[in-house]
DNA sequence: CTGTAAACGAGACGGTACGTCGGGTCTTGTC
DNA sequence: GACAAGACCCGACGTACCGTCTCGTTTACAG
C-alpha cells in the first residue's frame, strides 16, 4: 500500500492559479455555503480530481486562496517610534482597512466561520495567520513596557487581547460599523490602562 | 397569493419539544457539519415535513433550542453594588461560566459561526441575545459614569466592547484558555482605562 | 373492536356529488397518474377524510363516478331483429360510439389499465360491467343460433369475443382509429365464421 | 441550450444489468405499484442517479428490462406451410404460452397498462414489439389471400384484429383462462370467416 | 326546541418516495 | 503521471401525497 503522494513538480500551476481564482470568485458571487468543488472546478476549467489531489476540502483551498503560500510570517512587524500610543493606533487602523477589504471580506469571514467545524483549519489559521500577527503585537509591547509606558506585572497576552477583541467583535459580529475612529478610542482607552499608575 | 401559514394553534408540543430535544443532542455528538433535518427527524420520531411546516433551515431551529421562546430580553440586568469593578468582574466570570457549559458550547458555537452565512439567523440572534445583554452593560456603565467611576465623555458602546470582545476573542478563535483569572485582568485592565483621570 | 361502519344514512350526497365531479374533471385534466386524493377534495372543497370513509381508493372514486350505483346490469340487453348481423353491427358502432365519449374516455382507460394493479378493482369491473354486456351478447347469439343463423356447436362465449376483442384491441392499443366502418367490417366477418356450413 | 447527454461509451454495462435484473425481480415479486426508483437502486447496489441518467421513468427501465435493445424486430415471421389454419393455430398457441410465462407476466400487464398513462411508452411498445408482429401477421395473411384461402377484398389489418383481439381480451382482462383450445377456435372461426365464398 | 352524536371542512402529523444536488472516488483518454 | 472529463455510489435535500388523527363546526334526529 503505497502512499498516495502527487509528485508536486509536475503540478500545473495554470490549475492551481485558476482555482484559487476560481474559489475566491465564487465566494465572493454567492457566498461560502454555495460555493461548491464542483463549481470551483467547473469555473476554472479543471477536473474534480485536481482539486482533490492537492486540497483536502474546500475551507483548504478558500484559505490558500486568502493567505499565499509564500508570505512568511515571521516577518510582521508592527512599527516601533517610541509612541506606544501612536503605533497601537496605527496599527489597528490598518487592521480596520484589512477587514473592511471587499475582496478578502467574504472569504475571511467564511474561514473564520468555518474554524468552528474544521479544527485542522483553525490550527492551520492560528499558526500561519493569527499568532504571527498576535506575537508582533507581543513584541511591540514588550518594548513599551521596558520603556516604562506599560505597568510592570500586566499580562501582555491579555493586553494583546484588549486591543484585538474589541475590533474583531465587532468585525464578526456587525454590531456597529468598524472605523478608524473606533480604532482610535480603543487604543486610547486600553492604553491608559495598562499605564503604569 | 397568500403564504400557506400552517396554524400555529393545532400545533404539537410534543414534536416541537422532541425535534429540539434531538437538535441539541446530534450537535453535541456529531457536530453541526453533520447535523441533517433527516437526522434530527429520526431522532424525534417525527417527518420532515413536520420540520420544514415550523423552521426554515436547521440553524433556525438550532437557534430556538438554545434560546427558548420565552425569555424576555429586557429581564437581563447586572448586578450594582456600586463598586464596577467587582459587579463587571462577577459578570465577565458568570460569561465565562456560561461560555463553557458542554451543552451549550457545540450549539452556540455553531449559530455563531452560521451567522456569517445566514443574515437573518444574524439578526435573530443580535436582537434576542446578543444586543439585550450589551444594553445591560451599557446600563450599569452609565449608572458607573454618573457615580464617577468612569470619565465622561467616555463612549460606553465602546466601554462595554472593551469588556466583552476580548472575551469573544478567546472563545471564539480558542487562542488561550477561558478562565476566571483571565475576566478578573480584563475588568482590572479596563476599569482602569475607563477610570476619571 | 368496534367496526366503524359510517352511518350512510347522514351522508352528504352534496359532498359525494362534488368528489365525483371533481374526480372525473381532474382525470380529464390532467391525467390518472396526477389525480391525487388530495386534488380531489381540495377541488371539491371536501375534507381528505369524507374520500377516505366512503371509498378505499381514487380507483374506487372514479368507478363510482363512471358507473353510476343505480344502473341495473340486468337491463342491459341487445336488440333483436331477428336479423344477426344488422344487430351486431348496430350494437359495435354503439359501443365505438360509447368508447370514443370524450368525457369518459380518460377514466374508463385508466380503470382499465388500473385493473392490472388493483385485482379488487378488476372484480368490480367484470362484475358490474363488463360481465352484464357480455351476458346480453351470449343471449343474443343464443337466440341467432338456435334461429339457426349460427352454427350448432360453436361456443358462443368465444364467439362474442371474436365480435368484442377487436374492438378492445384497437381502442387500447391505439394501433388504428376506432370507427363504425370497423365495427361493421368485424361484425361481417365474425357472422360469416359463425354461420353454419 | 445543450441538453446534457451523458456519455454513453463511459456506460458502465455492469451497472446496467444490475438495475434491469432488480427491475424485473421486484415487478415479479410485489408488482408494479409497489416498484420505486430507490427499490430499483438498492437491490442493485447503484445510485439513483445513475438510473435517472439512463432512462427516464420507471416504465422505461422495465421496458428496456423485458425488451432487449438487441432484438431485431424485422426478424419476426409466421410459419408458412402452406396452411393458413394450421399456421395461425401454431402462431396463436404460441402467443398464448409466452403470455403465460409468469417471468414476464407481470411486467408485461403492467407495461400494457402503463401505456395509458405514458404516451411515450405506447409508441415505444407500439414500435418495437406491437407493429413488428402485426406485420408479421399482414405477410401471412397475404401469402393466403394469394393463394385464395382468404377472400378477396378483405382488409387484412381487420382480419389479423379478429385474431389477436380475443387473445388480447382474454389476457388483460382475465375474463376467462387463456388456453391453446381458446387460441385453436378463434383461428378456425376466423379462417371461416375470411375464406371465399 | 333542544341535546347530542355523527358527518363534515380543515389541516397537522408520521411516513415513503420523489427527482436533484453535491460529495468524494474511480476510470478513460490526452498531453 | 498529471490532467479534463465525467460516470459512479452515496447521502441529504426540500417537496408531494399518502393514510391517520385530531380539531372545531354543521346538521339531523331523539327526547
Amino acid at each position: 500500500m503505497t502512499a498516495k503522494t502527487p509528485d508536486s513538480t509536475r503540478r500545473s500551476e495554470r490549475s492551481r492559479r485558476a482555482i484559487l481564482d476560481a474559489a475566491l470568485e465564487l465566494v465572493g458571487e454567492s457566498g461560502y455555503q454555495r460555493l461548491t468543488i464542483e463549481a470551483i472546478a467547473a469555473r476554472a476549467g479543471v477536473g474534480k480530481q485536481t482539486i482533490y489531489r492537492w486540497w483536502p476540502s474546500k475551507a483548504a483551498v478558500l484559505f490558500e486562496a486568502v493567505v499565499p503560500e509564500g508570505v512568511d510570517p515571521a516577518t510582521v512587524e508592527l512599527p516601533d517610534t517610541g509612541d506606544i500610543e501612536a503605533d497601537l493606533k496605527a496599527t489597528l487602523r490598518a487592521t480596520v482597512d484589512e477587514l473592511g477589504n471587499p475582496r478578502l471580506d467574504a472569504p475571511t469571514r467564511a474561514l473564520t466561520a468555518e474554524t468552528q467545524n474544521d479544527p485542522q483549519l483553525g490550527a492551520a489559521l492560528a499558526e500561519r495567520v493569527l499568532e504571527p500577527q498576535l506575537q508582533a503585537y507581543v513584541r511591540r509591547l514588550q518594548a513599551a513596557q521596558r520603556a516604562g509606558q506599560i505597568a510592570d506585572g500586566v499580562d501582555l497576552r491579555t493586553a494583546l487581547e484588549l486591543l484585538v477583541g474589541p475590533l474583531f467583535h465587532r468585525w464578526l459580529l456587525r454590531t456597529r460599523p468598524l472605523t478608524h475612529e473606533y480604532a482610535d478610542t480603543v487604543a486610547t482607552l486600553v492604553v491608559r490602562g495598562l499605564a503604569p499608575r
